[in-house]
DNA sequence: GTCTATATTGTGATAGAC
DNA sequence: GTCTATCACAATATAGAC
């Protein structure tokens, strides 16, 4: 309500361009669409960022150290069996509340130059390597089986986490905090019967 | 080797459309570029479409063909209880081995105008629709559990097999006859020990 | 079926005042 | 930090000849 509670404009325009990205898409979005929904002059994006890709840039950066930092965090302080869950609980709980943001890291990489993009793929394979780590070491205490490399089990347990950004509706009838649990169950125990 | 064998030039644009828009995207891939793969002048190639949303149609209409009737085909000249295993082995050889229109078709669909897209969305809800089948019917028949609704264990299914387009490389070292027997031995019967 | 030439609109970005 | 005015260029698409 404050003035000092508002969010700043540089703040409103990366969360709104983020929405409008994932809509939308990064190459269809116009800058006179972001000033337009921000309710400033094309020019005055400009004081915020060098350039479009900026906006971009920031995305990913910000969604993967969110992401990494949650997951790190609840995977450390989980009990040692445990931890495996409560990584799929952070991952989805952080991708699916950030979902605008983190769905145009995921997808949008290929629209960046090739510096940049570098960068985040630099960022995203250190985030895949922890979770990896984990995959192993559940692996390890006889949490997951060892039959399948902890390479193509992570690459497994990616896909079931990554592709919820296409269906994941905030307002829909399944929270987060289940699509998460579900998920590990699946992954763990899998579909089939007995 | 003859001319007769020589591809025809709209077929050709097709598949070189569904390549760029998959590396680029559909947004950022003009109509110069496309052209130039192609070998002629840009205004030509409005003799073989309407417009540069014809092709998004095409690809998208052409891979959702594809993979339905090579599913369903797999699925009925499958054993009883093998079915799942016949539709998940046949859905990712199709998708992976034209995964550029794949993927372009399950990326690109904000980027059509919306009586398109109503139209490819119900094409894919159909697809969708007879995986939900077979689901219900492997849990009738016992293979996979009950106590998951048909419609959580396809949307999780479908998340292990969709986002696969992402990280295959058709020169890489795991083929898509290999990806789909871990797939669906990861969905069914987990990644957990014992 | 492909060409040259062109129409029209939209794009990301900058200059400089306030 | 936002404004008005403008730039240089790229976009999709069309007209009409061959």
């Amino acid at each position: 309500m404050s003035e000092a509670e508002r969010e700043p404009t540089s703040e409103r325009l990366i969360r709104l361009a983020a929405t409008a990205f994932w809509e939308r898409g990064y190459a269809a979005t116009s800058t006179r669409e972001l000033s337009e929904l921000l309710g400033i002059q094309k020019a005055s994006l400009y004081h915020h960022i060098r350039g479009k890709e900026d906006l971009l840039e920031q995305i990913s950066v910000r969604s993967l150290e969110h992401i990494s930092s949650a997951v790190a965090q609840a995977v450390s302080s989980a009990p040692e069996g445990d931890r495996l869950r409560a990584l799929v609980r952070a991952h989805i709980d952080t991708a699916l509340g950030d979902r605008d943001m983190h769905a145009v890291m995921l997808t949008e990489m290929r629209s960046m130059s090739d510096a940049r993009r570098q960068d985040i793929l630099e960022l995203r394979r250190r985030y895949e390597q922890s979770v990896e780590e984990c995959v192993a070491a559940a692996q390890a205490d006889g949490t997951l089986r060892s039959d399948m490399s902890a390479r193509w089990l992570t690459l497994s347990l990616l896909n079931l986490l990554n592709w919820t950004i296409f269906w994941y509706r905030p307002e829909g009838s399944l929270d987060a905090d289940e699509i998460g649990e579900r998920l590990y169950d699946v992954f763990v125990n899998g579909a089939g019967a007995g």
